[in-house]
DNA sequence: ATGTAAACGAGACGGTACGTCAAGTCTTCGC
DNA sequence: GCGAAGACTTGACGTACCGTCTCGTTTACAT
């Protein structure tokens, strides 16, 4: 019979969390500063959220993780549908307000692997779903090899991702065309 | 007609910044704490180093980098090769001394990239140049095409290393076999 | 027809403010404590008290206040009689449950003036009733000066009696009968 | 060899603790508006002082202390000295910043009643000496009786002074003069 | 051998943020 | 409409480290 949770309060932390990462970066992120931006008490925030790291994770969840919006539809060709794919996740990862998530996505998974490990599943797990999709698509036309593992190609393009996310490195179009079409010619017919 | 600098401070601090990170993880570690533990002043260490992730920097630059040691002689199968790199690395990483390191070094990479840029060179580059070298060999042999280039599959090799320490996935023999089979099969001489 | 106000729920914080008192002491006392010792609501307590004093003070007036329970019959000897008066009242505020209460009687006083000094009298005035009446019928009989004030010397009496609570120094035997026989040369005939 | 503690900053924290004694009382007194106050950092008090009781016992003690300044000098009239005393002593309590510190030594002593003691001691010896003093002379002058109690008629005195600024009631002349005829009746020789 | 100037330990200082506690108010529901 | 339960804002608590600032003391080198 006690009053309810109130889910405004609640939708102010995660975007002023939303907010103060792509602002600062996620170690300069406070929880005075959230409290304070969100309009909330610290305690209102201490009595949903047991940490920061929380706060974001329930912030990305929430939230449109850049990269899992990957509604592309197959074409005939496997490897330009790959190669449309991370020149999307490329450019998306590049856009300032996604470097500051997936920063952020990195330092806590380096921080508290537990809830790090989670996230990640999180983000890549529609990847390589829909990786693998194309991919069974393509060897049901015999595109690609019938004794090829799919999962094991989608691995790599998460990797690549991920670390090219890490270094900041860009994932420029010449990369892009290199590394699928090496990624293809391993399990391509013929 | 100073004083110089004292290296055993010096090596005090650094030391005591390496046992830190693997008692209790880069964000845990505290300058005073170091100091503590160096039996060395707070001010001593604001002398020589602008921050905490400086400390880390010339400890990781000082210390054997986890992968960094790949001395392997090349053997006639390149394949074998790179699965005993890939091998050899991915247990060296799973070392409690080096989770640690390597967890730390993603944090400021997450957090300094300028810093963190430098060390994952630092790190990347004799992977690269070990990777690069034992294919162009494969080329000379002809057992690798010729116009394949060696650093985009090298960096392949990178990247999967970075993303299974940062998600802690193991590298059972499993997936190295399954790895080193598809990323060389991409670039086998038919 | 609203429900009326919960004698017991009344009862239940007066009850667990004395407990907390004796337990603790004043300041330790909290109204969240008093309302969950209670098994009551903070908002019941705060819709008929508008303040922890306020508590303090109906507890204090609901309840037995030591020193006010002076039902002493008059003997012959008006100094045997003061003796008797104060050795009890010295006794009295030595017993635990009672050096918490005037402790916290102080604590208010200090805190809240105005209910402070309602609650001295509340203590006080009996005492001074009592002293005065004896000394009225001891200028009667003879046994003290008719141009004595009674007030005057009830009031050293309350005054000592306040002050030894205040310090915690005992009144011991010798202590009285040194006092009172003293309070009593001055108005003692001839 | 460190940096020697800041006096300046002592003597802030003490003289912001008199001044917001007199402005709001001893329980509104705030560790961080004392800080604020003094401009002086939370952490250099509780370098120095365990507790809000603490800091109010050395203001104390470093400050005048209202009635401790008792340097009349002796007439050939006891009781009109001791009048005066007390006259003097009464004018002080209602002096406005002493009416705040007397009810924050009060506050004190009824909750920190090993240091409330102590203060209290620090208050009234110098009034028990002066008084004895005073009383002693007159018995060498014959004017009090050889078997008198000095310590005793001091009590009652520092037992008065207290009583009257507890209560607030405060001694006015008529008051003085009864309370010091009766209490020099009881002792004076005849 | 002696001056001298920087390095060093120690740790005080003004700060910022932490995570906790209680105060007093507001909202919901059951009786 | 009283009362329980408890969410909410507010503001102080005491702690941990931050980076800066004196302090004396030590020590290598240049006279």
């Amino acid at each position: 019979m006690p009053r309810p949770r109130s889910e405004s309060a609640r939708q102010s932390v995660l975007a002023a969390m939303r907010g103060a990462l792509s602002a600062d970066g996620y170690d300069a992120v406070t929880i005075e500063g959230l409290a304070a931006e969100a309009g909330v008490s610290k305690q209102t925030i201490y009595r949903w959220w047991p940490s920061k790291a929380a706060i974001l994770g329930e912030a990305l969840l929430e939230g449109e993780l850049p990269g899992g919006d990957v509604a592309l539809s197959f074409s005939s060709d496997v490897e330009a549908d790959l190669r449309g794919w991370l020149a999307t996740a490329g450019a998306n990862l590049a856009r300032p307000e996604n470097v500051a998530l997936v920063r952020a996505l990195i330092a806590v998974t380096a921080t508290d692997p537990a809830l790090g490990t989670a996230l990640n599943h999180r983000f890549a797990d529609p990847i390589v779903s829909w990786i693998v999709a194309r991919i069974a698509r393509a060897q049901e036309d015999g595109a690609v090899r019938a004794d090829a593992d799919p999962v094991v190609v989608a691995d790599q393009f998460v990797a690549m991702t991920s670390y090219a996310a890490l270094t900041g490195r860009p994932l420029t179009p010449d990369r892009v065309d290199a590394l699928v079409h090496h990624l293809m010619q391993g399990i391509a017919t013929r």
